[in-house]
DNA sequence: GACCAGGCACATC
DNA sequence: GATGTGCATGGT
């Protein structure tokens, strides 16, 4: 049964590393803009980009948006794709003025559903940042996908490999309560374990999650 | 120097 | 609908 082995894989991962304390972040937008600025990249990078945005005094929705996507770009640097990142941030705050006022607060009060639209629905947001946003800035009970979840889930027969992110979300979702702290926990720590184990040349023989009864098949990969 | 990172949009077939 | 490519810095 799914459900006792995704139980089972939390409870050796979250007995192997602990709580994760996600997201890293003091505010709402911090968490935001570190979800766009993440993307395909690691943190430490976007760490670097949000301490250029803080120490400019640039990590409020107001400020950001009296800026040019050039000005942006600099102080992004570090975050890798600056250009393509500025713009995004970009189209979210034309958004998020154009539909709210600039008030994150304002989405406080939009359904799950259709607030996962409204972000889907702006360029550069797919749907891992999309989800991110929703589970870590908005406290939505949404289960994260990224491409550890994915190499994680197929390498222990829990999914096809292949399989889209949407089939993978349905696979944590239906067979997890559906519990906020639960499902932040659980992506950080699949993201601890990716980051340490489960790469593209995987050291599976050390792996914690190696223990499990069901094995693991390299020859997808 | 190669490989990889907490994706996404767009072109082409 | 599936597959390929550009975007870019920094750590291992």
């Amino acid at each position: 049964m799914a459900s006792e082995q995704l139980t089972e894989i939390y409870k050796i991962l979250f007995d192997t590393f602990g709580p994760q304390h996600w997201w890293p972040g003091e505010t709402r937008f911090e968490i935001i803009t570190g979800a766009i600025l993440t993307q395909n990249t690691s943190w430490s990078n976007v760490e670097k980009a949000i301490a250029n945005l803080k120490s400019a005094g640039c990590l409020t929705p107001q400020k950001l948006n009296s800026m040019d996507t050039a000005q942006i770009a600099e102080l992004i640097v570090p975050a890798g794709y600056y250009n393509i990142k500025a713009k995004r941030l970009k189209n979210f705050l034309n958004r998020l003025f154009e539909n709210h006022q600039g008030r994150l607060e304002s989405l406080e009060n939009v359904g799950t559903d259709q607030l996962r639209q409204w972000l889907l629905a702006i360029k550069g947001i797919g749907p891992e940042t999309a989800d991110s946003i929703l589970l870590y800035a908005f406290d939505r009970p949404v289960f994260v996908v990224d491409t550890y979840t994915a190499r994680i889930a197929a390498r222990h027969r829990l999914i096809e490999p292949g399989a889209d992110y949407e089939q993978l979300q349905y696979l944590f979702e239906s067979n997890l309560e559906q519990d906020i702290q639960l499902f932040n926990e659980y992506h950080a720590l699949l993201v601890q374990i990716g980051k340490n184990y489960c790469k593209p040349k995987p050291k599976c023989e050390s792996c914690p999650l190696n223990k499990l009864p069901h094995t693991i098949n390299f020859e997808f990969f």
